[in-house]
DNA sequence: CGACTGCTTGAAGAAATTCAATTTACGTGG
DNA sequence: CCACGTAAATTGAATTTCTTCAAGCAGTCG
């Protein structure tokens, strides 16, 4: 039997539920909880999708490799979030655990086994691939057309939201993952934190080589940088 | 009654019949017909959606703006793409004729009802949403790694596929309109198309002032600078 | 302890943008 | 019908932004 043990945030505090997998008498699916190591792949793109994923804890990094090793982040799932979720037999990206991950996995089966004959099921799915595209769409746009100070200044804004509740956010990923989310250099996103930080905009704490600790200082400024569309 | 006069592309050949909303016996919903002279808006971002389109005729750019004018084209809608589908009650995009352009037209709200009731109608919302998130997830990977060539490279694989059955494709769009599209300037698109000439790689041909005929003279060497992931 | 990772900063270089000029077509109106 | 203004595209030169290369510091982990 499942126990969470976790509360789940707010905005998504039920997403499985929603799901109609977890909950209620009729639980289609064995849910399963693994744990991942910090780094290890989930699965990889062109794999078969077999299961969805959602995150009791940690965070994972879904991401597309172009042939020479360039990489491109899509999107960070953080604890709440369902991923794996492609309409189609094989994943388009590839995901790691960013730090050490549990996850709650269903299969992917019987996912599309309800879909197709209960209509909260279906109208689940076509929401939650609404919600990744609008997430994808938002992104082409910082993508194509935001400098690197505007990139960072939309992430902070970005990860803000989903992850602190305090005002101090405590960012799981490395400078790194951040550049290749936001199509930048590490270098390039260092320099605009370090910018960030002169301004008084944001603070960055923790020790030298773990910086993670950011707090943002004056929301105002940090969201006029942050161009609305 | 509706009488089709073009034949639609055979990849997306009954994309509103798949829907059930335009053939069998009961079509609901008014199909109409409506055109629009090159440059005009279909619908602004933000506004409430209340159609849903299909390109019969022409070609549409669907972007989003920064406050300060930076444009971000997310898609081309191509004769027979659908387009305008969002599930949500607002348009997330600014859509506008790239060319004098035919649309038809459906309720929103009648592909919303069906849905609800209908499994096949459901299914199929799903797997256009799907459609469209998997091409901007890869558009992500050329917005955020890509250099100009290889950009310029795939945006014409990708026309090719799209719209020339005859190896000669006619580009409805204007550098501008590329640009956008591609996260570059102007200049930095005409300058690509111009080493990819010189290279022998494709030919740009067309009045001085309308270079859209575009043919791939060497496949291969295209391919190999559209790199996989 | 020593190798390694993560992060920052500086200097040099490359890529793309910006600014500017030119060409050619198109449309409008005298 | 032709002149004029405008739009689309290309090309060159200057500039800016970001990347690459390099070095250094501080933690961590075996």
């Amino acid at each position: 039997m499942l126990v969470r043990t976790t509360a789940a945030p707010a905005q998504c505090s039920n997403a499985f539920d929603d799901f109609r997998l977890t909950n209620g008498e009729n639980p289609i699916g064995r849910l399963n909880e693994f744990a991942y190591k910090r780094g290890t792949e989930i699965y990889g793109e062109g794999e078969p999708a077999v299961y969805v994923y959602r995150v009791k804890e940690g965070a994972v990094r879904s991401y597309k490799l172009l042939s020479d090793g360039r990489r491109q982040i899509g999107e960070f799932h953080l604890v709440g979030d369902i991923f794996g979720l492609t309409s189609g037999e094989y994943h388009r990206f590839t995901t790691e655990a960013v730090v050490d991950t549990t996850l709650w996995l269903i299969e992917r089966q019987s996912v599309e086994t309800r879909a197709r004959t209960e209509g909260p099921v279906a109208r689940n799915l076509l929401s939650m691939t609404a919600r990744d595209l609008k997430h994808a769409e938002d992104h082409l746009l910082l993508l194509g057309r935001k400098d690197a100070l505007e990139k960072v200044a939309t992430f902070l804004i970005e990860m803000d939201k989903r992850l602190s509740a305090t005002g101090v956010m405590s960012l799981p990923m490395a400078r790194s993952d951040i550049a290749d989310y936001l199509g930048l250099t590490v270098e390039t996103v260092s320099r605009a934190l370090s910018r960030l930080g002169r301004a008084g905009i944001v603070s960055v704490a923790g020790n030298q080589c773990l910086r993670r600790e950011i707090t943002i200082l004056d929301r105002l400024k940090l969201l006029s940088l942050d161009l609305q569309d």
